[in-house]
DNA sequence: CAGTTTTATTACAAAATTATGATCATAAAC
DNA sequence: GTTTATGATCATAATTTTGTAATAAAACTG
């Protein structure tokens, strides 16, 4: 699935229990701590879903909630509400400002996954689990596989993401730490020049198709996937 | 990004620290010591920030900040106020005089950059991630790509900072040493006949499309960019 | 017009950045 | 408990970019 998920939330235990359970099930997690870093992280590459405590400093959840509703490249990402037992209007407010569901705490990660994957599937029936086709270059997020024609190409898992990443983020430069960031999640300390590495093994991937033309350096500022030039 | 920023502090190893983690996120970084030399750094072109030490010599930083919103032309640059821990009063007046922010020392690096970049996302969503097109030359910040039509013109990192400080700054004389000051940054000692260079390899990239005669010499002054003869 | 100043151009070496292959550690599979 | 994959780093090669200096060309000055 490698959905992205943007977690919310002021207290460091929790955050870290999100960002543990999520990863554990295969989503790239960015989180927050606060209405700043929350707005800028909502920035392109934009997550596929929020996950929102409720009440946090700097701007309560709702009005991040109704900041995501007023713009519309960020509109359509769903959102889901932390909230504590007992705060039965609050959870009317919320989902009237806009957010898809809601889970109260304490709950078990099991349901925390059901909840997310059943968003995800609603809001986005396409864009994380339709094909990509890139001028014949097929990447089907279902069988998790990459073909040209009736060609099928191997790659490792981090290389699958990679490509992923791109294919839906075209035409825009990403810097190596965007990248780390988005492919690999946040909270990993991993070296820059690691991605270039697997830069190269990508493009050797889908070297035979002569799509690696696809995947550009840009001097002094990150790599960027492009049909043009 | 790419965007410049003022920094405001009299403290130099404040200002050295300061300088070093911005230009490593890829700011263009001018620094003060006084008010004075901040007065005279705000002369057009404008920073896109203002990093303002609260208590510094010459001038309380509310008083510059109080200068700044005064003038219609600098009124709408964003203000990042550095207080000391403590001095909660002064973060209430300093955001009555208009400041978009405010720091509480020490702080994070990373801290830092998200404020920064949360409060120029805020005050201009777009000049700086627009396209922009000029008679038919198109440079795109975010693909960071110059094009004109479908043809996209190479050129070097350096080539293209310059190109884009020129067209978001037109009609306009700058000096060598000023065009070194907001492309390559302050702080950095290179010999001021080396932006002739860069203006040569510029107007070659883009010579194709005759877009060359875009850059324009003012004998004794420096150089221009404009759609006039 | 000759002399002076300023800019244009070219060439080149140093510096910075990226590409690539090999290695080692670790996790997954058998 | 091996064997196999995979992923991160390191080391080194290959490229590109950059600043400077040297020279040519152009633009003023008187």
């Amino acid at each position: 699935m490698t959905a992205r998920i943007l977690i919310v939330e002021d207290e460091l235990a929790i955050r870290e229990m999100l960002t543990f359970v999520l990863e554990q099930h295969g989503f790239v997690v960015t989180a927050a701590e606060d209405f700043d870093s929350a707005l800028d992280m909502i920035c392109e590459p934009y997550p596929d879903l929020v996950l929102l405590d409720w009440m946090f400093p700097g701007g309560s959840g709702i009005q991040l909630a109704k900041r995501l509703r007023q713009d519309e490249f960020t509109r359509q990402i769903p959102i889901i509400m932390l909230t504590a037992r007992g705060e039965e209007e609050d959870k009317v407010r919320g989902l009237e400002v806009g957010a898809d569901d809601y889970i109260t705490k304490p709950f078990s990660p099991k349901e925390l996954v059901a909840r997310i994957k059943a968003v995800i599937r609603r809001s986005s029936p396409t864009s994380l689990e339709e094909p990509i086709d890139v001028q014949g270059l097929m990447l089907d997020p279902i069988s998790h596989r990459v073909t040209v024609g009736d060609q099928v190409l191997e790659m490792g898992p981090t290389e699958f993401r990679l490509l992923h990443f791109f294919m839906t983020h075209p035409e825009r430069v990403y810097s190596r730490e965007q990248l780390l960031d988005n492919v690999w999640g946040t909270n990993v300390y991993v070296e820059d020049r690691t991605v270039d590495v697997h830069i190269r093994r990508l493009r050797k991937a889908i070297e035979p198709s002569n799509h690696d033309r696809l995947i550009q350096t840009v001097r002094g500022a990150g790599y960027r996937f492009s049909t043009r030039t």
